[in-house]
RNA sequence: GUGGGUGUAGCUCAGCUAGGUAGAGCGCCAGGUUGUGGCCCUGGUGGCCGUGGGUUCGAUCCCCAUCACCCACCCCA
C-alpha cells in the first residue's frame, strides 16, 4: 500500500472540521481589522528564503525542501510565508498605492525536520502582515487582533510575551556586550550555549538549561541597549497596550531565530501544552524588504502554527468544529421514497444538513444509523404520513416526537439545533 | 542529523523470559418477530503477529537487517 510520506498526514473528520472552524473564525476576525487575504505560491525561488530567513539558519541550511527546476533554477517549498508576502508587495508595486496593506494568509508550509508531537513536514499556518508603516499603534493593533482571535475561539488562558530586539543600529553593540559577559563564564555554560556563543549568541538568552540560568540572569538586557528610536517605539507600544488593557510580560530574553526581525517581537504561550507551549509568534521586520533588494518597507506580522493550535483547542473544547447531521430522513414503504426525497431537498434548501438512505431500511435500523451519526432529529416518512400529510419529527436527544404537516415542518427547520 | 521506545483484528492492547502458525475489550454484522435508536442478552465477522533474511523439525516469540510510527534532542514557532 502507498502511504503518506513521513511528516505528512491526512487530516480527517472531525479534526478537519476543527481546522475549518479555526480558519473561518480567523477570516471573520481579521476582516474586522480590515485585513484581506493574500494567496502566494507554495513554491518560490530558494533565494527568497535564503535572503530573508537567513542563509545560516537551520531552516534554510538544512530544513528547506529545495529542488532544481528543469531550467536549473533553485526552487523551494515555502518554509514560511512572510517573505512571500513582502515579495508580492514589492512585485506588484503596492508601495505606490495609498495607505497600509494588511494581509492575512492561511495554508501549508514545509520544513524537512524530524516529525514530533504537533510538528510536521507539511504544516499549516495562519498569519497576518501589515506592510508600509512602523507606527507603534500598528504593533499594538496586530497584537490586539490576535488576542481578539484567541478570545473568539474561547482561549482565555494565555500569556503575551513581549520584547524588543532593536535594529541594525543598536543590536551589534548588544551582541558585543553579550559576548563580553559570556566569555568569562563560558566554561560554566552548557554545551549548547558554548556553541551558540559562536553561532548565535542571542539564543543563549532563551536557553532552558537550569545550570545556565544564574549566568544568563547576569547578562546584559537588550532593553538597555536600544537606540533612541527603538526605545521610543517600544515605550509607545507598551503605553498603548497598557491603555487597552492588554497585559503582557516583558521578556527581554525572548529572541527570534530568523534574521529579518527587528524591534518588536512577541509570542503567546499557553500552559495547556506543557513544554512546547508556544501558540504563535510574531514581530516587526523593518529591514526585510531591503534584504530582498526592494525599497525600505516596514512591516509587522505573526504566524500561528495550526497543527499544535488545533491540538490545544481539541483538548479544551472537544466539541468545537463538530457539525453533525441535523436531520435524518427515514422512509418506509417503496412508495414513500420520492416524497421523502422531495422533503429532503426542501430541507436542504433551507440550509439544514440532511441525509437520506437510498435503500429501504427497517425503522429500527434507520434510527440506529441516525443515532450513530449523531443526528439531531429524524423525520419519519411512511406511506401513512404521506396520505395524511402529517410527518413524524423525532428529537433524538429528548426521545420525543411530534406530528407536523409539510408546511409546519419547513417552518420548524430554522429552530433545529446545529450550524446556522 | 543524534538518542530512546514501539510495530499483533477497524481501534486500544494482552500473549511473547519455559519457541508448537493467536486472545480480550471496543467496533462491525445478524437476531431478541410486525413502523421507533441509545442499555442489555445471544450468535457471527474479523489478523501473511510491519517487511526481508537467519537459527530451528517448527518463530508472533530468538538473532540480523530494513521500513514505519512515537517521544526527546538539535532547531523553530
Amino acid at each position: 500500500m502507498i502511504k503518506t510520506i513521513r511528516g505528512t498526514r491526512d487530516i480527517l473528520p472531525p479534526e478537519s472540521g476543527l481546522f475549518a472552524y479555526v480558519e473561518s473564525v480567523a477570516r471573520e476576525v481579521f476582516r474586522r481589522f480590515n485585513f484581506d487575504e493574500i494567496r502566494t505560491p507554495v513554491f518560490e525561488k530558494a533565494e527568497l528564503f535564503a535572503r530573508s530567513v537567513g542563509e545560516e539558519t537551520d531552516i534554510v541550511s538544512k530544513e528547506m525542501y529545495t529542488f532544481t527546476d528543469r531550467d536549473g533554477t533553485a526552487l523551494a517549498l515555502r518554509p514560511e510565508a512572510t517573505a512571500s508576502v513582502v515579495r508580492a508587495f514589492l512585485e506588484h508595486q503596492m508601495g505606490n498605492e495609498p495607505g497600509l496593506k494588511r494581509f492575512y494568509y492561511l495554508g501549508p508550509m514545509f520544513r524537512r525536520e524530524r516529525p514530533q508531537k504537533g510538528r510536521y513536514r507539511q504544516f499549516f499556518q495562519i498569519g497576518a502582515e501589515v506592510l508600509g508603516g512602523d507606527h507603534p499603534a500598528l504593533d499594538a493593533e496586530v497584537i490586539e487582533m490576535v488576542t481578539e482571535y484567541l478570545r473568539c475561539l474561547g482561549i482565555q488562558e494565555f500569556s503575551l510575551l513581549l520584547n524588543s530586539i532593536g535594529d541594525r543600529q543598536c543590536r551589534p553593540a548588544f551582541l558585543q556586550a553579550l559576548r563580553v559577559a559570556a566569555e568569562p563564564v563560558k566554561e560554566k555554560l552548557c554545551e549548547n550555549c558554548r556553541r551558540r556563543l559562536v553561532t548565535n549568541p542571542l539564543r543563549i538568552l532563551d536557553c532552558k538549561e537550569e545550570s545556565c540560568q544564574p549566568y544568563i540572569d547576569q547578562f546584559p538586557s537588550i532593553l538597555d541597549f536600544l537606540c533612541a528610536a527603538c526605545g521610543a517605539h517600544f515605550e509607545k507600544l507598551r503605553a498603548l497596550l497598557d491603555e487597552r488593557g492588554l497585559r503582557y510580560q516583558l521578556t527581554p530574553r525572548m529572541v527570534r531565530g530568523l534574521d529579518y526581525y527587528t524591534r518588536t517581537t512577541f509570542e503567546i504561550t499557553s500552559d495547556l501544552l506543557g513544554a512546547q507551549n508556544s501558540l504563535l509568534g510574531g514581530g516587526r521586520y523593518d529591514g526585510l524588504s531591503e534584504m530582498l533588494g526592494g525599497p525600505p518597507v516596514k512591516g509587522i506580522g505573526f504566524a500561528i502554527g495550526l497543527d499544535r493550535f488545533v491540538l490545544v483547542l481539541s483538548q479544551i473544547r472537544p466539541a468545537l468544529g463538530e457539525d453533525p447531521v441535523q436531520l435524518f430522513v427515514a422512509w418506509l414503504g417503496p412508495k414513500a421514497f420520492s416524497k421523502a426525497y422531495e422533503l429532503t431537498q426542501k430541507c436542504r434548501q433551507t440550509g439544514v444538513r440532511c441525509v437520506i438512505e437510498f435503500e429501504e431500511l427497517k425503522l429500527k435500523k434507520a434510527l440506529s444509523n441516525a443515532d450513530r451519526m449523531k443526528a439531531g432529529h429524524v423525520l419519519i416518512v411512511g406511506e401513512d404520513e404521506i396520505a395524511r400529510n402529517s410527518f413524524q419529527l423525532k428529537d433524538m436527544k429528548a426521545g420525543s416526537q411530534e406530528s407536523l404537516s409539510e408546511s409546519e415542518l419547513l417552518a420548524r427547520l430554522s429552530s433545529l439545533p446545529g450550524r446556522l
